[in-house]
DNA sequence: CACCGCGCTTGATTTCGATCAAAGTCTGAT
DNA sequence: ATCAGACTTTGATCGAAATCAAGCGCGGTG
């Protein structure tokens, strides 16, 4: 099986990046996985915590389906998501062996698990996993500057269409690229949740979620089922330029 | 010259992470530098532009001396700090050929830059430095997480606390871990960068300033030169638990 | 069916930080 | 020494979002 073969497929994960366009495309680790229980599945039901800021964190994670939240919390009791984890999306630091913050399932998730051990044996061997990560860990640093510009700078409103427009953007089947019609999808996170992804109260949300929708920049159906008619005047309404986060 | 010769040194850059810990280790890469003009420095006088969100990059670098910042603008005109460059730290994305921020010098700034194309290759070489690059990458991303519940949930008090403890512990000539006695340190930055850092207007930070020094919680010589009396009791301020992003 | 509990909406009021405005301080140049 | 200009402080007022407080809608359960 040579490292090009990229139609190799395996029946259960493939959404996970580690695996496929990693791991899989030199299928040793798959010999390694099968040999030392090294990779596991493990699923959770909505609302259930995935693991707790501090506890012992002995392996890493990627997405396969459903979506995940990291989240800090003040003794106070305020608190902030730093991360929304989607499907492909990777959890866990290589080289660390305590959560530095909360991992909550906000829908129900299936996680692809490494033991933290081999995986790192496996990363120190296969220098495509590294190459992988360090691009995936990027990806995510980007995106951790465009929401720190949202919380520092932004309004509620601008911060509530960006939300959406993000969801939109990476949260829908593939394919919304043929730009024009209109685009339906389920919000997965609760008011609360986005109020914690947006440095708001969760009234401030629905305050200004009220205002898109009477404004006609969304359409509800329901209190989750969200309808885009017009992309574009959404966008609009974020604040960003129109080539809105299209680094490149 | 062998991998474990740690205690070679060079005489220009004796900050940079790259150069000592992934490169220079096997000094091979010196060659390359020498023969190629790979590695150069360049130097910039406090206030000056390194390069604008858009334009073409085509190197990376590492802070050797000075601060620099990463912003991002609004077509309004808001801004937001995304980026504090200490020394040692590290610009440019592998892979990307475009800056997305702006990156400014703040005081009299050196950085020791690499033309991409080789570094690229000499990642693809050398495994040490690409696993360098993610370490500091996560790194950064856990920082940048620490300033979105900054950015996202404090008030104007903490997040002025936090701002001046974070210049203390990073920013100080290293030994302040011997606790206890005052710290004294110079602000590297306006007003109004504090406020870009922050996610506040200027007023606002120059009246926080004023209250943290009217409450004894830090001292001033002049605008800038800060004493902080009791390192403990401005932690305190910050609102952070109080082993305070000693993530380990 | 009625009752709950949870997620959500909406209204009234308060508050913190933004905005508008003016004056003070330091530095470096003429 | 004086002056210009950048940086900073302080005051007065305003406004967006937080807080406090009901009440709605809906699915699940006794």
């Amino acid at each position: 099986m040579t490292l090009q073969d990229a139609v190799h497929t395996h029946s259960d994960c493939s959404n996970c990046p580690i695996r496929h366009r990693a791991v899989c495309s030199r299928c040793d680790a798959d010999e390694l996985a099968r040999l030392d229980n090294v990779k596991y599945y493990r699923s959770y039901e909505a609302g259930q915590p995935v693991i707790w800021a501090g506890d012992r964190m002995d392996f890493v994670a990627s997405v396969v389906s459903g979506i995940a939240t990291l989240t800090q919390t003040m003794e106070d009791g305020r608190t902030q998501m730093v991360g929304l984890l989607l499907p492909s999306d990777f959890v866990g630091r290589p080289g660390r062996d305590t959560a530095a913050y909360d991992v909550v399932a906000t829908t129900d998730l299936t996680m692809c698990c490494f033991r933290k051990k081999p995986f790192e044996q496996l990363m120190a061997e296969t220098p495509h996993i590294g190459q992988r990560l360090l691009e995936m860990t990027l990806d995510e640093l980007d995106a951790a500057r465009e929401w720190m510009l949202l919380l520092g700078r932004k309004t509620a409103r601008e911060k509530i269409a960006s939300l959406i427009s993000i969801i939109a953007r990476r949260g829908t089947s593939q394919k919304l690229s043929e730009v024009g019609g209109p685009i339906v999808f389920d919000l997965p996170l609760t008011r609360e949740a986005m109020a914690d992804y947006l440095g708001l109260t969760l009234e401030t949300v629905s305050r200004q979620v009220s205002a898109l929708k009477r404004d006609g920049i969304i359409v509800l159906e329901g209190k989750r089922r969200v309808t885009v008619p017009d992309f574009d005047r959404l966008v609009e309404e974020t604040g960003d330029d129109s080539d809105g986060g299209m680094l490149v």
